[in-house]
DNA sequence: CAACAGTGAGAACATTTTGAGAACAACAGA
DNA sequence: TCTGTTGTTCTCAAAATGTTCTCACTGTTG
């Protein structure tokens, strides 16, 4: 059986809803996301998808919506990406890579940070920034790492260690502050920075 | 069996709790960080957490969960957004915001540069930082564009208009470079700066 | 014109999901 | 031990959601 135009609107939903969301969206979603107001008959129109094969609906339950046929692609975490851009000198091709893969950022061990404070000012960290960090417990001489120390106060520095491992330099990246030194056991890693973002 | 929205909300809860305070929180922690006042509800969500597999809960013992396996939910493109790091402070929770969605930077008009130079190093872009650009011909003063010069040159700077339109400032964010002033008609805009990333 | 497919609104009802809070048991610290 | 806190179980109720239904409007087709 063929979809009707609202059918295939529906369908198209909610398989971005899925992509996006990762749980299938509820029957009131679907009516708004395909411009209408009634329940009833964003309903009919999952029971004409069901009927067709492309759905299975768990009955009577919230968000019991599942995807029979979807489409494998995904274009949602990649962006192009054009070149490189200098000043005075048109857009230049980087050859070989024509997309930006965000994936990496999305990893088990990742989380992001808010960054609050200038004192990472002069690595182009500036206050509101959001900072990428992967759980790790060691860091390597020059990583930017979120580091606790005492328990209690958490901290986004710049690691080195000294003395053979038995002190640990924690360096802003700005001007007007100093390094602060610690033993070894009043600071634990709690990760490492890995990518950084901004919206404007 | 699947979870519902406020299973879900706890499990997230918990595992972002667990992540800032390194123990698990209590009955009546989880009832405020999902927003109910009830006890009882909430402990009813974390034994139906326990039924699916995802928690293991030393009955009776206070802060008795322990997390088995994580949220299946989370979206590709989405990160735990854990709170605001401060120097000196520990992670503070930013109430209301717990997820950093970055779908908005893959909209239809989007594309990303990746930058070359420090014209822009006053304002946090760095050498090799990618930027993201979304598509339009026109901007307002005071935006980061892409500016294309007399079809020839492209840059990434700051915008101004002056003289009633009639000239273009194109700032960099440098305290070595000057402005650069155009007439409007050699200047045209290919994008504004809409978000910026960067890897370690 | 009549029949029909496609669409939309919304009422009515059943079921699931969610929330409050009481009551009691188990725990932790003084 | 005693006391306040925390975990657990329970009932009652409300809200949200899924489901079914009727009515209405539009355009097409014969």
């Amino acid at each position: 059986m063929e979809l009707t135009d609202k059918q295939r609107d529906t369908l198209d939903f909610i398989e971005r809803y899925i992509n996006i969301h990762t749980v299938p969206p509820k029957i009131q979603e679907i009516a708004e996301g395909i411009g209408i107001r009634s329940r009833g008959v964003a309903h009919r129109y999952v029971q004409a998808l069901r009927d067709a094969g492309y759905l299975a609906v768990d009955k009577g339950e919230h968000r019991g919506i599942r995807l029979l046929k979807s489409n494998p692609h995904r274009p949602e975490s990649v962006l192009p990406l054009l070149g490189r851009i200098a000043a005075g000198k048109p857009i230049e091709a980087i050859p070989g890579q024509d997309d930006l893969d965000l994936t990496q950022f999305f990893g088990q061990h990742n989380f992001a940070v808010q960054v609050k404070g200038d004192s990472m000012i002069d690595a182009g960290i500036l206050d509101g920034d959001t900072v990428i960090i992967e759980f790790r417990e060691t860091a390597q001489n020059g990583d930017i790492v979120v580091a606790l120390i005492d328990e209690s106060e958490t901290t986004l520095k710049r690691f080195q260690r000294s003395r053979g491992g038995k002190l640990i330099k924690l360096i802003p990246a700005n001007a007007d502050m100093e390094p602060m030194v610690y033993e070894a056991e009043r600071v634990r890693i709690q990760g490492v920075l890995v990518g950084q973002l901004r919206r404007y």
